[in-house]
DNA sequence: CAGTTGTTTTGAATCATTCAAAACATGGTG
DNA sequence: CACCATGTTTTGAATGATTCAAAACAACTG
């Protein structure tokens, strides 16, 4: 390895997001920079969320810019976008591993789940009616920790 | 019991829609008849496929109004909402039950899945972030029979 | 059978998301 | 290092699902 020093032991993709999104075999640009930044801030986000973080950060780009740099990342496997019930779709970059999501059914904040049983997929069903399963995506609701003192 | 003969036998609220809508505490209307009768030729139908049903049935209902009576089934308990990723709003007259749903990653076809361990809820996270759960709803997703052959 | 209340109609607004064409910037090439 | 091809963003608008609101109407109560 013709690596020194203590800097080039963090995980390349991880560490720097313009090589994250070359990686993925995407141009690198600001506002993608912007969004990747975003979701970092705020691991479960709408594109609307993720639009006024950006625009704090890049003024002048656009809702569709972001709509745009989301397609292409969740196209890429860079984001997971994930639809929770009774609310706009939700982007997130933990993706390639099998974790799922309780949401509060009264301010429907979002936090991971690990794996319920540890490996992908991670349940199966008792009758699949002839299907084929690919995947199991599990939801739990309840009350978050700030809304069971209501 | 002051019941006789064989009729009685059937459940009361299954056999008969107004009885059933009536002791939700809704009015029986005409449209409400003929959502609730759509739902039971499509057990997973969207607002607008069960607005071509009740079209026919009842021509003149408004969309509208299937909003309106699906919403009122819902709030009631008389219908459950499910609402899978990447499609519109279904409803399903099968409820109070714990069971799931498999969705075809192709067609988008819909059928119920068991609950997967047997009782509601059928799954406990391993960590709940402090979250008290209410329940878990679990969506599998994969190839239905007809799709497998393409 | 008349009143109260809940329901449906009619018409329009809203939200999230996507489409499309033109202007523009990235990264490879000469 | 400038240029070019392609991919990306902007701008402007359309779409689909769902909800809102006021007026007309119909179901159950007494």
């Amino acid at each position: 390895m013709h690596t020194h020093g203590t800097v080039d032991q963090a995980a390349p993709a991880a560490a720097d997001p313009a090589a994250e999104i070359r990686a993925a075999g995407l141009k690198v640009t600001a506002p993608r920079l912007a969004v990747l930044h975003g979701l970092t801030e705020s691991p479960h986000a709408t594109a609307d969320q993720l639009f006024e973080a950006v625009s704090l950060e890049l003024p002048g780009t656009s809702l569709q810019a972001v709509y745009g740099v989301l397609g292409a990342f969740t196209t890429a496997g860079l984001v997971r976008r994930i639809e929770p019930a009774g609310s706009a779709a939700l982007f997130e970059r933990r993706v390639g591993d099998n974790h799922h999501h309780i949401v509060c059914t009264n301010c429907h904040s979002v936090r991971d789940v690990e794996c319920v049983t540890g490996q992908a997929p991670c349940l199966t069903p008792s009758d699949t009616a002839g299907f084929v399963v690919q995947t199991a995506e599990v939801t739990f609701w309840g009350l978050c920790p700030d809304c069971q003192n209501l």
